[in-house]
DNA sequence: GTTAGCACTCACTGAGGGAGAGTGCTAATA
DNA sequence: TATTAGCACTCTCCCTCAGTGAGTGCTAAC
């Protein structure tokens, strides 16, 4: 493909993704100053036509991108948005005002996430079941009720209300705490063995019941997929005209307010850092006619969510991926911060 | 007004409720057994007009209720539809199946809410923050980092992660545990003394810093506003032909993902258990053509939150109501099963 | 008090006819 | 050979307008 025409192809993609409307030659030649007459540039649509990069609606109307088209001038053409400075410092200033708490976090990136790429946000942290166990306590809150905390590296608590015999006083819970944390920290919830688990038995034989429901937990808390999940900026999309039938909306709303779509959404291959998936490059059938940008935010080192933009296809992908970009790094910072407390 | 009149108006207005078009004279003498003609019935509907209970979208269209006409029928001519059994067997396995955290519960509530009523819910729970002492300890996860756990009754759990110097080890942290939970234990989160701060200066003046980091925390969870809130079935508002117009959509649900505008929306007077406001009875300029049937429920003997149907007025008044009261009270059980572990 | 009959009103629908934007093709031009 | 001007053609969009049908209010008869 000459210079020309991905010239002509990025002003094509530009302004469709500014107007929503399909370009004529016309348009191109006098607002992008193409320094050739409207006619070149119709015999150069029509090449880029047949080679699948541009489509059009019906034969009296301009030009769109096709999902192709799209993807070249992701690949090849796209000019990274930088952002405003106002920008910038709105990003800081929220997450200076508030972090406090993960879902906290998640909620207000999704917010900033909607508000500056005007789409449909999605945030999602992922489970928080496994860690290293750092600490074990049981703690009486009223005759027969009891308390169970576990605190785990890096910085999560479970806890869970229990059901106690009302005979167990305050003395023998911290004997029940002490013996776990002195066999069970820094095992791993994934790691509890056969042996470990006599040996409590052996130690505490009177309260069988109660080691019971304790191990119960420490293990049910691994294999409850307890992830997160943020969806904002849903009524962006009613704002788009592609989504002007409603009955599309429908569908994809309904859709999104499953969880489990969401997950799969984002679960996917999304290896790499950033990804763009283009139309049909989704998976799930239903949002074939949009487009995805997402990203993994790492805490620890360790990969530990996900963020993500759900646009139609014609979305400003330089800018949401400058945004998503830029949120990514922040976000990541502020659970580093978070979690370690450095 | 008389016995006919009100048969009539309960004839409109549930006519109106199920296809959302003017109700003719004919329609309900042949629909809903009248015994008399439609002209009859025209004079009768010429009646309620004037009396202000209903209303003419145009002169040759039939009558809508007013908004005062609502109001009568729910306050007077309203049978509480039952729940069939099939949609009470749903609620109670759904909430046997998984009643694990107050989180999951809530987002459960408000997808059976918008389920059953197909109509948008939303679920608050009231502020955490506030509640009496019962535990209090710092727990080191890492040189230099330490976690800090405060539980509340009933059955609550503050936590977060804390920066201290790197030379305070498991004892000193133990120390100051127990010297917290020996002063504070009992104390509602309001009530932090003074002289209770000074003791504990007094008692661990090494670590001074710390103990302002703890009170701290006791205090500000206590200012926080960790309502928690779920919003659901947003979809289903596009199915209602009276949010046909996009852009009123497009208002309404942009308020409603203000988790600030929901708590308002809440928050206001419903003293009593069950509350149904129509139109203008609303407070909230932008939702006057909505209405709402909202509920608290009850979690050890205090009002802990509220779930709400918010709809067009022409909502399944009779059908909401029933759901939101059955809703209310598997609710509360569920809750307080969940937090008295009995 | 109730009802049949009738003229009248008004939203909704679909057809017809510009207007306008944009194309493809042809022939002229550098 | 690449570019450009000119022109006929296509197709959507929007406006207008008459026909249809549901429903009303009024009047007169039962």
């Amino acid at each position: 493909m000459d210079e020309r025409k991905q010239k002509i192809l990025s002003a094509i993609v530009q302004d469709y993704i500014a107007t929503a409307e399909p370009v004529g030659s016309r348009t191109i030649a006098r607002k992008y100053q193409m320094g050739v007459s409207p006619a070149t540039i119709r015999n150069e649509m029509a090449d880029l036509e047949e080679q699948g990069y541009l489509e059009q609606p019906h034969t009296s109307a301009g030009r769109i991108p096709s999902q192709k088209g799209y993807r070249y001038y992701v690949d090849h053409l796209m000019q990274p948005a930088a952002l405003s400075n106002e920008e910038k410092h709105m990003i800081r200033a929220s997450y200076q005002a508030k972090v406090d708490g993960i879902t906290q976090v998640i909620k207000l990136t999704g917010n900033i996430l909607s508000q500056l790429t005007a789409y449909t946000s999605l945030v999602v942290s992922a489970p928080e079941g496994a860690g290293e166990i750092r600490y074990v306590q049981l703690v009486r809150l009223a005759p027969g009720k009891a308390m169970l905390l576990v605190v785990l590296e890096p910085g999560k608590v479970r806890h869970r209300t229990l059901a106690i015999p009302e005979n167990i006083g305050d003395e023998d819970l911290k004997t029940i705490s002490e013996v776990f944390n002195a066999k069970i920290k820094g095992c791993h919830t994934t790691d509890i063995k056969k042996t470990l688990m006599r040996e409590l038995y052996a130690e505490l034989i009177k309260h069988k019941s109660l080691v019971n429901m304790v191990l119960d937990l420490l293990q049910e808390s691994e294999k409850k997929k307890e992830e997160r999940i943020y969806l904002g900026g849903l009524v962006n999309m009613l704002s788009q005209p592609e989504f002007s039938n409603v009955e599309r909306v429908k569908t994809l709303m309904s859709l999104l307010e499953q969880e489990n779509f969401c997950y799969e959404l984002l679960g996917g291959d999304c290896g790499g850092k950033l990804s763009v998936r283009i139309g049909e490059e989704i998976k799930q059938e239903d949002v074939r006619d949009c487009s995805i940008v997402s990203s993994r935010y790492v805490v620890d080192g360790q990969p530990s969510g996900s963020l993500a933009v759900l646009g139609p296809t014609r979305m400003d992908y330089a800018k949401v991926v400058a945004v998503i970009e830029y949120l990514t790094e922040n976000l990541s910072t502020v659970l580093n911060k978070l979690y370690r407390s450095k």
